[in-house]
RNA sequence: GCCUCCGUAGCCCAAUCGGUAGAGGCAAGCGACUUAAAAUCGCUGUGUUAUGGGUUCGAGUCCCAUCGGAGGCACCA
């Protein structure tokens, strides 16, 4: 941490070169070093004299030291955090460790020591790498999820979630990732794999703990009409695919000699083209509708589906495979008898677990009938060939056939008309089904927030009463004692296992696994406006000041996990009343990748850029520069494409305006209004377009103004009204404002040598003339049939008939208009004149 | 298969409301300074706005289709 850093001198006075030199990114950065820690510039006032923003980046995991893509998303959050402290805000930035996780057990394994170890050496040299890059944060904030002080409140939350009953246990087949040794959530297995190891996934029968979030899954989908505009489109997308909410109805058909089933449906029109139902193989319903007959067929084949993996039971095009259970049900609408058959097409996990099957209308059911000969029957004509002939499923609208009373309707008639029937029979309702999973939060492993739960034999599940939070870890396991088993670690740790239940005083153990780590940070947004609080959670009115966050900056591989569990709690506590707000992040921001060569750097692939080596050769400055003027904030950057030391040129061409007006006879103060106008009215536009491309997030745009102005002062020094012009100060001074927001420390040693007191980050912005944007002189278009045909300048003010007239006069026009006849003109004010003829 | 986004100069990218296609940078070329070079300064931008239609006085911008790229969901009934 700060020990760290003792080779660098300290400064808290103004200061700047002495006399005139070259630009040199070490010197300055050595100048300016610690100067913004020492003096908690960046520190939250929360005093209520200004208004207030917050401001976010996704926190670290302390995997080692910064690396480029730590660098790109930070220098994005500091634009934001520096532009708005830059206009008067009272800003929270805050910055903390998302430092519980595998990687740190991994290597306490391999090295015999212990998680925390490793987790806390890693976060000093972070830390001390942030110094250095210079982001603008709140130092005082500091949290770590995997301290006792913060995983106390983690289990507190869990305990509440609990109270409410949106935490329940649950047997289960669920996701097991056989390198990791633990279980995994439907959200961390990417293609049929660990999305961390990228291991093939398994299934395994556990019972385990859910978060109920599928409670939600409704309000999670509709509050985000509310974030369109304000998060990325492409997030909004795919959470909205990830809820996946469909509609239709649930079918209840009665099964002769067994006990009725329901189905859910989104076609209930094709309801009288169900040939047969199906089950889902591994469901519990297989087994109580199979008659003894067919008993041995059903076990034979939960057997072979034993053997089949993940990955081949997901592809679509795998032959169906499926046996008989020697029933029949009854549908509720033809009363006509349908074998119930048992498959593993059909999944236990989604809607009821059973289906009635349409051939004709549904391509898997078509798949399975003609793999099992059973019978087809088109119900709707879509005006496609016969299904019954072709194998083809039509999916389309059409009109209703052999339907009974739904014949001749078509699409949401029929299908309102389906439901209709069945519920006046009391046999099926109108219903909506999610493809949202309730999120499995245990894991079997070490390094996590303990689950406060003690497990009695005579009572059941007992939460840990809150008095006796943090449950901590153990701190004397390390090494192969930490290594995975398929059962939790701290099954190993007896001493602490075994308890006393808190309700009967009798013997009791522990639960001995641990959080899924996303459960830690779907909460620190709320806990950074209070990180330090050790009487609770947070202070009420603390957090109401703060939060939610205004801008949340972070990378798009968490537009499900994360994004969607953090809004689920917050959802959550709205609802237990712990806080006043249903969304956590009011307007989101996705910085893209550093790429390099085209592909994403790896180890694997070599093709790795150490942030340390960029910053030693070009210096912290121009790498932000780099990263911010590239491209668009959300698109990814090729670091072959870019050019580090094109930046380094255009500071020091920045930074050299500065030395010239020091060494000049300007004064700080001088009324700029005596100075050269031509610049004054470059410098107006530039801030009053960096305003609204800031406010766009349009960050690298505003560097290409900032450069214009760069060039038009450099322009006024040498050709013109000369470096002691006012005008050349003001220009100046904006530079350095401008340049604040990605380059501390270039702005911070100009805002020196132009004779302010630091920091630059605590200047006022420049109140825009608006008079200075006005142009005395426009370039007008004339057109004939909308084609260019001339150009010309008038005074701004002209009015549009003189301005028609002039374009009249124009030889031109007149060549273009020849003797055709003018049918209309349009005149767009101070821009163009266009003649219709013909 | 379904859903989103994107396609502008050799490259990265600009272009409020539909109104002059080019702001900034890279690369390239030329010039000034220099014995020379580096650094610095200056000058140099003609392109099917992916393609084809449509709407419009006028389309990079709006609509439709196609092609290409990126991403998400997917045996979810």
């Amino acid at each position: 941490m700060t020990e760290c850093r003792q080779d660098i001198v300290t400064n808290t006075s103004k200061q700047a070169p002495t006399e005139r030199e070259e630009y040199s990114f070490a010197a300055i950065e050595k100048r300016w070093a610690g100067y913004w820690e020492n003096n908690k510039t960046f520190k939250a006032a929360d005093d209520d004299t200004r208004p207030r923003r917050y401001v976010l980046d996704m926190f670290p995991y302390p995997s080692g030291d910064l690396h480029m893509g730590h660098a790109e998303a930070f220098a994005m959050g500091d634009v934001v955090s520096r532009y708005w402290m830059l206009r008067g805000y009272d800003v929270l930035h805050p910055i903390g460790w998302d430092s519980f996780g595998l990687p740190a057990e991994n290597a306490a394994i391999a090295r015999d020591a212990h998680p925390a170890e490793w987790t806390y050496n890693n976060i000093a040299t972070q830390r001390s790498s942030f110094e250095r890059y210079a982001i603008s944060v709140d130092w005082d904030t500091v949290l770590h999820t995997s301290d006792p002080e913060y995983y106390k409140w983690t289990q507190w939350l869990f305990l509440k979630f609990y109270e409410r009953g949106l935490t329940y246990r649950k047997k289960s087949q669920v996701n097991w990732c056989p390198k990791d040794q633990t279980v995994l959530a439907n959200e961390q297995v990417v293609d049929g794999a660990c999305e961390r190891c990228g291991t093939e996934v398994t299934k395994k029968a556990l019972e385990q703990w859910y978060f109920k979030i599928t409670d939600y899954a409704e309000r999670l989908l509709e509050d985000m009409d509310a974030l369109e505009g304000h998060w990325p489109e492409r997030v909004l997308n795919m959470q909205r695919n990830w809820i996946g909410k469909s509609t239709g109805a649930t079918v209840t058909f009665a099964i002769e000699d067994g006990p009725e089933i329901e189905v859910y449906t989104t076609r209930p029109d094709t309801l009288y083209g169900a040939t047969f139902m199906v089950v889902a193989a591994d469901a519990d319903l297989a087994e109580q509708l199979v008659t003894d007959d067919q008993a041995k067929d059903l076990a034979a084949y939960r057997e072979e589906l034993k053997h089949v993996s993940d990955i081949d039971r997901q592809s679509a095009d795998r032959p169906k495979t499926g046996v008989y259970l020697g029933r029949y049900g009854i549908n509720p609408l033809s009363g006509e008898r349908v074998p119930v058959w048992a498959s593993d097409y059909v999944l236990a996990d989604y809607g009821t677990g059973a289906i009635m099957a349409v051939p004709a209308h549904d391509q898997r059911d078509m798949d399975f009938a003609r793999a099992m000969d059973l019978p087809v029957r088109m119900v709707v004509d879509t005006g496609e060939d016969n299904p019954e002939d072709t194998g083809i499923a039509t999916t389309d609208p059409g009109t209703n056939v052999n339907s009974g009373n739904l014949n001749g309707l078509s699409g949401q008639e029929a299908i309102d008309k389906a439901i209709d029937l069945l519920a006046a029979k009391g046999t099926g309702e109108k219903s909506v089904n999610y493809r949202l999973r309730d999120w499995l939060l245990s894991r079997q492993r070490f390094w996590g927030t303990p689950i406060p739960i003690i497990h009695c034999a005579d009572c059941g599940l007992v939460p840990v009463p809150a008095d006796q939070l943090p449950v901590q870890l153990p701190t004397d396991l390390h090494g192969q004692q930490l290594a995975p088993k398929g059962k939790s670690p701290l099954e190993a740790a007896e001493d602490w296992v075994n308890v006393e239940c808190p309700t009967c005083g009798g013997a009791a153990k522990r639960d001995t696994d641990t959080m899924d780590t996303f459960v830690d940070s779907s909460w620190y947004y709320m806990r950074f406006t209070d990180s330090n609080n050790d009487e609770e959670i947070w202070d009420r009115d603390r957090l109401d000041r703060w939060a939610p966050v205004d801008q949340y900056v972070g990378g798009v591989e968490h537009a499900i996990l994360h994004l969607l569990y953090s809004r689920f709690f917050t959802k959550a506590l709205y609802d237990m009343g712990l806080v006043s707000f249903t969304e956590p992040f009011a307007r989101l921001l996705n910085q893209g990748q550093v790429l390099n060569g085209g592909k994403a750097m790896s180890k694997s692939l070599g093709n790795g850029v150490d942030l340390g080596v960029q910053l030693d050769a070009f210096g912290v400055d121009a790498i932000r520069l780099t990263m911010v003027f590239a491209s668009p904030p959300e698109d990814d950057i090729d670091w072959a494409d870019v050019a580090p030391a094109a930046s380094l040129k255009f500071l020091a061409r920045a930074w050299r305006l500065a030395q010239d007006v020091q060494y000049s006879d300007s004064a700080p103060g001088a009324d700029p209004s005596t100075g050269s106008l031509n610049l004054r009215q470059t410098t107006h536009k530039v801030v009053h377009e960096a305003e609204s491309l800031l406010d766009d997030q349009k960050f690298n745009v505003v560097i290409a103004r900032t450069m214009e102005l760069v060039n038009a002062t450099r322009k006024e020094i040498d050709n013109g009204a000369g470096a002691a012009d006012p005008a050349v100060r003001e220009a100046t001074e904006v530079v350095a404002q401008l340049l604040s927001l990605v380059a501390p420390y270039t702005a911070e040693d100009m805002w020196a040598m132009l004779g302010h007191e630091p920091s630059v980050s605590r200047s006022s912005w420049l109140e825009v003339d608006e008079s200075l944007l006005v142009e005395d002189k426009i370039t007008v278009i004339a057109q004939v049939q909308g084609k260019l045909r001339d150009r010309f300048e008038a005074p701004a003010d002209i009015s549009d008939d003189e301005l028609e007239a002039l374009a009249r006069d124009s030889q031109n026009v007149q060549r273009a208009i020849g003797d055709q006849q003018i049918r209309k003109v349009i005149v767009v004010k101070g821009k163009l004149v266009n003649f219709v003829v013909g």
